[in-house]
DNA sequence: TCGATATATGAATATGTATTCATATATAAA
DNA sequence: TTTATATATGAATACATATTCATATATCGA
């Protein structure tokens, strides 16, 4: 009911989780790629240099905690993000880690 | 400025990253007991039931990150979030786990 | 039905990593 | 310096997981 940060053991266990989901360069190369719109499973994989089998690896995974749904048409999938919380932390954390770039050389 | 989301293979990598350190629950637990204000290794440990090593090897890597800073206060240290957009960011995905009870169709 | 296309699943593996244990470093007081 | 406290570091390990390969399921057209 409150909006604050109290965590009970579960919460934290799928907060956790849902932000290791997101801590894989090939998922958010994924995600980033459908934020735009829905994407097909193979217009991903084919343009993210990906196999197929890797895509729906990662997709189930995304799918199992509602960070992307899929809807089929006809033959082909087309999964996008869940809704606009998903994209919009995307873009926050884009936002944070532009904010404060120290360069190591 | 646009709020694009074009990703070089670098900015996917620190993205990752970034969210993957949030992806422990024990790293979470200590984000969130640091968030409203610093606290020492030991308390972290102690009240979260964690060795001091533990904590340290966690630490460690939140520093890395940037998502926490540590400031010396003679034989202590005291790690606080980073930044607003740190303790954002965790409080929005909290919403957004919250929110999400939106049946399957 | 069959064949072709699109996506998903299971097993195997190689790599990554959270945790523990032992130990080192830093700070302060005696 | 010695002792005590606070934090950090390195090595070892047990477990998790990203990727690949082989195969299964689903959908459509002929």
């Amino acid at each position: 009911m409150n909006g604050n940060a109290s965590l009970s053991p579960q919460r934290v266990a799928i907060l956790a989780e849902t932000f290791r989901l997101l801590g894989d360069p090939t998922r958010l190369r994924i995600l980033f790629f459908c934020l735009p719109g829905p994407k097909s499973v193979g217009d991903i994989a084919e343009s993210l240099d990906l196999s197929q089998t890797l895509v729906s690896h990662h997709l189930r995974l995304l799918r199992g905690a509602r960070l992307v749904r899929g809807e089929r048409q006809s033959r082909q999938i087309f999964y996008g993000l869940a809704d606009a919380h998903v994209s919009g932390i995307l873009m926050d954390m884009a936002t944070h880690l532009d904010e404060d770039h120290i360069d190591d050389a």
